[in-house]
RNA sequence: GACCCCGUAGCUCAGCUGGAUAGAGCAACGGAUUUCUAAUCCGUAGGUCGCAGGUUCGAAUCCUGCCGGGGUCGCCA
């Protein structure tokens, strides 16, 4: 099924090229004047310029063309030639009931099924999670989830930071402190202890000592860059010491991923292409495309046409060992290889642009994959009520985790307050908070576009009333009591043909019927805030025909089941488009 | 200094492949309920779209300059 706004300009589009004229000219958009009109179309002042001729003479006899259709109520020319388009209410009837009966409510699947990755620039293990994490786990869960949907294949990769500066700041640290561990003995080959001499706890103390010692003393910093590239280079014992970092930290990440119900397919890491750096960086080499600059091994990867200047990549520093540009070119060597995408989008910090344009430049350049291919996909960041970097009370980094807890916390109180789920045990209650506590956080955060800054303001994202997270779960649950009752009570009964009679039901169905271009609008700009902008407009449409039709108590039983059936379609849309966003709905609430 | 992002109602934000009267939410004010879950619905008020030019029949949207906020600019990620 095409979306009603593409059929509608394939119609309008047809009677351009009847005249003519470019087809495109053609294209319906949403009326800008609700009052006058459901959808309209512009082509003719564009036709017009083209054409040398009077845009109402031009939208006149498209609309000529037009007035046969038996889709349309009404076509009217206004102003200096815009066309406004009604459609007939049987038209809106037999098309929202296909919608219905379609198991993909109209959305199109995919006719070239496309693979895209998507990178989520992970975590770096050993450091706790935090705020900042939150905004690519959920933007990026979002997007595979909408992109899956839509038909292509995704895989997507957490893609860890294992293999940088932060692990010899790590394992300098450790060594420091514990000078007499098995892994530091000079020469030591293993095996090594199976278990950690380090617990979670402990790396998420050492790495902010280690961090602090590096930023204040060059020294120390230089034993940190020598230990990471040992480690880079294969020392055995700060392989086995890394490798416990690795397994210590995972079981946290994952528990916090976990928590925000975010998948992953891979769970890689830069780690993971350490043996396919050496052969890369020779056939570089070897090739041409790299030189020596003050010791370190770079690419250039400026082109004239530059605004400002693109610093070159650096392939190895001065001291031997690699930075994540270098891993992120090798992990693209293997990705192509392995997958061989269309598509890889990086879901990562906006503040990390400059790196990905030297990334990407670098792949083509030594022709390993068209810079096409690879998209940037940044974002803002998340700042407190002050419109400061978002802090806890102390001036620390909020963790994830406390974070996560903070929106159950608060969730929990709402629900409370309102005296919600009264009739529930305590278990159910606290599902219930987990779900709209994730909810207002995953909403909130969706419904601005990714790449503006946005202020992280628990109360409002929790609030009751206004376009969150808990008003559509809200909306979802007062629908599924709505469709239980009518079931218990069998009033519900199988639809061929919903019926549009009010304007409530009117208004219900025309939002209804947007969302394949929702779907392909958040998928072309990879911008989930158009789901969520859709899914409240629906929820809003839906509130007020509830509002205007009492749906169990309809005498009139075909009338009743036809509401009926615009609920159930709904709930359909509104957990299809919830689910996009990575939002959980319970059963009641 | 150069470059990137942002600047839209009192507040938080959409809209920015140019089109008619710039939209939501919150807050304010006025209504609706013996409710199918009122975490709701209806209505009113609120804007020189940062400023100044330019392109165009038409600019929040495109171009130029300036102002303000944030960010980035070779051996961190």
């Amino acid at each position: 099924m095409t979306s009603l706004i593409d059929e509608l300009s394939e119609w309008t589009g047809s009677a351009f090229e009847d005249l003519e004229l470019p087809k495109e000219m053609g294209r319906v958009t949403l009326s800008d004047r609700p009052d006058l009109a459901q959808f309209q179309c512009n082509g003719a002042l564009a036709a017009a310029k083209l054409a040398k001729k009077n845009p109402r003479e031009i939208a006149a006899a498209v609309v000529d063309k037009l007035k046969a259709m038996p889709a349309f109520s009404e076509i009217t020319i206004a102003g200096p030639g815009f066309i406004n388009l009604k459609l007939s209410d049987t038209f809106l009837s037999a098309r929202i009931s296909a919608v219905a009966h379609d198991a993909r409510f109209g959305v199109p699947l995919a006719t070239e099924p496309k693979t895209i990755m998507i990178d989520f620039g992970g975590p770096n293990v050993a450091k706790p999670m935090h705020v900042g994490h939150l905004r690519s786990s959920i933007i990026g869960d979002s997007l595979q989830r909408l992109i899956t949907f839509a038909g292509d294949k995704t895989v997507s990769d957490i893609h860890l930071g294992d293999w940088g500066l932060q692990m010899g700041q790590l394992i300098s640290e450790i060594e420091i402190q514990m000078p007499d561990l098995p892994y530091f003995a000079p020469g030591a080959e293993g095996p090594f202890p199976k278990e950690s001499p380090v617990s979670l706890e402990d790396l998420e103390a050492l790495y902010p000592q280690a961090a602090a010692a590096c930023k204040i003393d060059e020294d120390r910093k230089e034993l940190a860059r020598q230990a990471t590239a040992k480690l880079q280079s294969g020392h055995p014992g700060y392989r086995a010491l890394w490798k416990h970092f690795i397994d210590v930290s995972l079981s946290a990440i994952k528990r916090e991923y976990q928590l925000l119900d975010v998948t992953f397919d891979l769970w890689k890491g830069e780690s993971d292409v350490n043996d396919l750096i050496d052969p890369l960086v020779n056939d570089i080499e070897a090739k041409g495309f790299s030189e020596i600059s003050d010791g370190a091994l770079i690419v250039r990867v400026e082109r004239d046409d530059d605004k400002s200047e693109i610093p070159p990549l650096i392939l190895r520093k001065s001291d031997g060992s690699v930075m994540y540009g270098t891993t992120d070119v090798a992990t693209i060597q293997d990705r192509m290889t392995t997958y061989d995408p269309d598509t890889v989008l990086y879901v990562v910090d906006q503040r990390q642009h400059l790196h990905f344009e030297q990334v990407f430049r670098t792949v083509n350049k030594i022709g390993l994959a068209d810079s096409e291919k690879f998209e940037h996909i940044g974002f803002g960041t998340m700042n407190g009520t002050d419109g400061k970097p978002f802090k806890t009370r102390e001036g620390d980094v909020m963790k994830l985790f406390d974070l996560i807890a903070m929106a159950r916390e608060q969730a929990s109180k709402r629900i409370e307050e309102a005296g919600l789920a009264v009739d529930q045990t305590d278990e159910q209650r606290a599902e219930v908070a987990r779900m709209v506590g994730l909810a207002a956080i995953k909403f909130a955060d969706l419904s601005n576009h990714r790449l503006s800054n946005y202020i992280f303001d628990l109360e409002r994202f929790t609030a009751f009333e206004g376009k969150t997270g808990p008003y559509l779960l809200y909306a979802a649950v007062r629908i599924k009591s709505i469709l239980r009752r009518a079931k218990d009570e069998g009033l519900d009964g199988e639809v061929e043909t919903l019926s549009v009679t009010s304007d409530a039901e009117r208004g219900l169905v025309l939002e209804l019927l947007k969302l394949p271009d929702a779907i392909s609008g958040a998928y072309e700009k990879r911008a989930p805030n158009i789901l969520c902008d859709f899914v409240y407009a629906v929820a809003q449409a839906f509130s007020r025909f509830y509002s205007m039709h009492h749906i169990l108590s309809e005498p009139d039983d075909a009338l009743r089941r036809s509401r009926l059936a615009l609920c159930a379609l709904t709930l359909g849309e509104i957990e299809l488009v919830l689910g996009l966003l990575g939002i959980e709905i319970p059963e009641r609430m």
